[in-house]
DNA sequence: CAATACGTAAAC
DNA sequence: GTTTACGTATTG
């Protein structure tokens, strides 16, 4: 099913060539004026400054929390061979490039490697298959039903693209990976799908995939990569999250007067993460949603991150369309594993 | 209506 | 100062 999904690219390069400045042609200006009208701050400030989300982190890891709770370290799969020096461009520099060697929007450089299809936002069902597949066992050792499975006939599925917050050299680029990246991959290991060695199983490496493979890849078969850098990798990603990540929810109600870029009349600031939906719980960026790689632009959470519960709107009345019964929480079961597993391989 | 762009709040 | 990410405007 999913035919519906967007195979078209999302991304819409526009023509900003530079940075992120609309200083030198203004071929549109959208931004007429930013007013914003909120909805009603009395959800907002109905909202119980209970910060719930905060315990995500302690309750996943209980034994791990002892040393601290400073940042989440987080496992980072290696994306294959170590590789001492690479040209790592940044995203800026990427945007650029695709910006000014393209004029008119229409696919810069969108790598047909990619089919969006494992980018919808629903795409949290490959997690799901897989966490049921795994449950169930039935990827015990059966790499080629795996592959035929999740592995598109088109002929490019996934690729890994892990390393995402290289974090390079102790600070300073942080950068999160992109589309180069694919190129790269592509030539080292041929553009195709990545079966990584999983407990003895092959699993194809997708976007929604990725955080559970690694995870486990961390706790099972952690050696199959340099030790140091799957934790400069976590270190890196990790530092991303706890930037904003679960903290404690507060708003000030005096304080909810203008601002938050559409929230600014009236309303209030912004809301948070609930940090238990599934979605809340990746802890890494697929790299490949809209979001993903216009983040520079579209300062979006990855999509398959989104919360669900800031997916809705306060008021919609219709709210969304969530099937009844199938809560993916109860997902966190592999989740918590994976994470679980992930932090005691880092805690030792 | 969906996707994207921008401003800005909030955490660091 | 940094970055991340929400919310809306604008665009399509
Ligand atoms: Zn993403
Ligand atoms: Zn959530």
């Amino acid at each position: 099913m999913s035919t519906a999904v967007d195979i078209a690219g999302p991304s819409s390069p526009d023509q900003g060539t530079t940075s992120c400045a609309k200083i030198p042609n203004e071929p549109l200006r959208r931004s007429l004026k930013r007013s914003s009208h909120p909805y009603t701050l009395s959800q907002y400030i109905s909202t119980p400054s209970a910060p719930a989300p905060v315990d995500v982190s302690s309750l996943l890891q209980s034994s791990s929390a002892l040393h601290h709770h400073h940042h989440h370290q987080q496992q980072q799969p290696p994306p294959h061979h170590p590789q001492p020096h690479h040209p790592q461009p940044h995203e800026e520099q990427q945007e650029q490039q695709r910006s000014s060697q393209a004029g008119p929007p229409s696919k810069p450089r969108r790598a047909p490697c990619w089919p969006d299809m494992w980018e919808s936002p629903s795409g949290l069902h490959l997690a799901h298959a897989a966490e049921l597949l795994m449950r169930a066992g039935l990827l015990a050792l059966n790499p080629s039903a795996e592959q035929a499975a999740l592995v598109q006939p088109g002929g490019q599925p996934a690729r890994a693209e892990a390393r995402a917050e290289k974090g390079g050299g102790g600070g300073g680029g942080e950068g999160s990976s992109g589309p180069e990246e694919e190129e790269e991959e592509d030539a080292l290991m041929g553009c195709g799908t990545e079966f990584q060695p999983f407990l003895g199983a092959w699993f194809p490496f997708s976007p929604a995939l990725f955080p559970l493979a690694a995870g486990f890849q961390m706790g099972g078969a952690a050696h199959w990569r340099s030790a140091a850098a799957a934790v400069a990798a976590a270190a890196a990603a990790g530092a991303g999250e706890g930037m904003e990540g679960l903290v404690a929810e507060g708003y000030s109600p005096g304080s909810l007067g203008a601002g938050g870029g559409g929230a600014g009349v009236g309303g209030r600031r912004k809301r948070k993460r609930c940090g238990e939906c599934v979605p809340c719980r990746r802890q890494r960026n697929c790299d490949q949603c809209s979001s993903c790689r216009n983040r520079k632009r579209g300062h979006q959470i990855c999509k398959y991150r989104k919360c669900e519960e800031l997916k809705r709107k306060p008021g919609g009345p219709g709210f969304d369309s969530r099937v009844p019964g199938f809560d993916l929480r109860g997902s966190e079961f592999t989740l918590g594993l994976a994470q679980e597993r992930a932090h005691a391989a880092l805690d030792g």
